[in-house]
DNA sequence: ACGCCCACCTGGAGGC
DNA sequence: TGCCTCCAGGTGGGCG
C-alpha cells in the first residue's frame, strides 16, 4: 500500500499523539513479520519518551529521547491507527493487530498488517544512517538534494526502463508503483524509455513532476485503494486524482486520444508490476 | 553491478 | 454458496 505520501500522512497523524509522550507499555501479538520483532523489543521501548516522529523513504522513524529509534515499515497492507483512551480501554484486538504501543495518555497506537510484509525494529540514533534498512536509500524527493543533476547521475548507468529505475529506493526514496506511473505521465515520459536517456530537460521535468505529484498527494492525505488509512481512520483522497493508474482503457486526460480508436491509457507489465501510460502523450 | 524472477502472506474480486 | 485463479500500494535474495 503505502508509498511516500501515505507514509507521510501516517507520520503526521501519529506525531501529535506520540511526540513529547512516553510509551508506557508495548503489547506484541505476533512477532513474525518481515523481520521478526526482537525478544527484548518491548523492554527497550517501555518507559521511553518519543522526541520526534519522522519519515525517511517509506519508513516511519520514532526517535526516542535517550538515543534509540524505532524503524517501522508498513509493507503492502500495514496500517497505523490511533485509539483514544476510552476506545483503548474497551477495544479488543482486531485480526492482524500485531503491535500496540500504549502511551502515557492512555491512547494506543496499533500496528495492523494482514500480509505481514511490514516490520518494526529498534536501532540506535548514532548508527541510523548506516543501518542496513536505510543506508542505501537515495535522496528524499521533497528535499533540495533531489535535483535534475542528481537524478541524471543516478540514471546514467541504467540500461533498464525508467519506470523500474525510479522505483529503486536508491534512486528516488519513497517512490512506489502508483506514483511512478503518475509522475511519468505528468512528465510526458514513456515508462519504457531507457533510464539513461532521461537527461537534460526530461530529467528536469521528471524531477518537477515527482515533486508535484507527491506534494499534491500528501495534501490529499494519500491514496486509498484498499488498505491505506490515516491514523484517525479517515481514507485518503488522491485516488480521485489519478490520471493513469488503474485507468486502462479510459481516455487520456492529457490528449484527446479515443480509446475506441486504439488510443487511451494502456496497462503493461514491467518487472512484474503494472504500469499505466498513454503511448500518444508519453515518449 | 544490474536486471529479472520469485517468494514472502492474506484477502478481495471475478469467473464458473 | 463454494472453489479456483488472479491480483494487490514493497522488499530483497538468488541467479544469470
Amino acid at each position: 500500500m503505502p508509498e511516500l505520501p501515505e507514509v507521510e500522512t501516517v507520520c503526521r497523524g501519529l506525531a501529535p499523539h506520540l511526540e513529547g509522550h512516553r510509551i508506557a507499555r508495548v503489547t506484541i501479538r505476533r512477532r513474525d513479520l518481515r523481520q521478526p520483532i526482537a525478544r527484548g523489543f518491548s523492554g527497550q521501548i517501555e518507559g521511553r519518551l518519543v522526541s520526534l516522529v519522522e519519515r525517511r523513504a517509506k519508513y516511519i522513524l520514532l526517535h526516542l529521547a535517550d538515543g534509540g529509534v524505532v524503524i517501522w515499515h508498513l509493507g503492502m497492507s500495514g496500517r497505523a491507527q490511533v485509539l483514544d483512551a476510552a476506545r483503548t480501554k474497551q477495544a479488543k484486538p482486531a485480526k492482524h493487530d500485531h503491535v500496540v504501543l500504549l502511551t502515557d495518555e492512555g491512547k494506543s497506537v496499533v500496528f495492523n498488517d494482514p500480509r505481514r510484509f511490514g516490520l518494526m525494529v529498534l536501532a540506535t540514533e548514532s548508527g541510523l544512517a548506516e543501518h542496513p534498512l536505510l543506508k542505501r536509500l537515495g535522496p528524499e524527493p521533497l528535499s533540495d538534494a533531489f535535483a535534475a543533476a542528481a537524478l541524471m547521475a543516478a540514471l546514467a548507468s541504467r540500461q533498464g526502463a525508467v519506470k523500474t529505475a525510479i522505483m529503486d529506493q536508491s534512486v528516488v526514496a519513497g517512490m512506489g508503483n502508483i506514483y511512478a506511473s503518475e509522475s511519468l505521465f505528468r512528465a510526458a515520459i514513456s515508462p519504457k524509455r531507457k533510464a539513461s536517456t532521461v537527461r537534460g530537460g526530461r530529467a528536469s521535468k521528471l524531477v518537477a513532476a515527482i515533486r508535484e505529484v507527491f506534494r499534491e498527494a500528501i495534501i490529499a492525505g494519500g491514496s486509498t485503494l484498499r488498505d491505506h488509512r490515516r491514523p484517525d481512520g479517515d481514507i485518503g483522497r488522491f485516488q480521485n486524482a489519478f490520471q493513469v493508474y488503474g485507468r486502462d482503457g479510459a481516455a487520456c486526460p492529457g490528449c484527446d486520444c479515443n480509446p475506441a480508436k486504439s488510443g487511451g491509457i494502456r496497462k503493461i507489465s514491467q518487472a512484474g508490476r503494472a504500469t499505466f501510460y498513454c503511448p500518444r502523450r508519453q515518449h
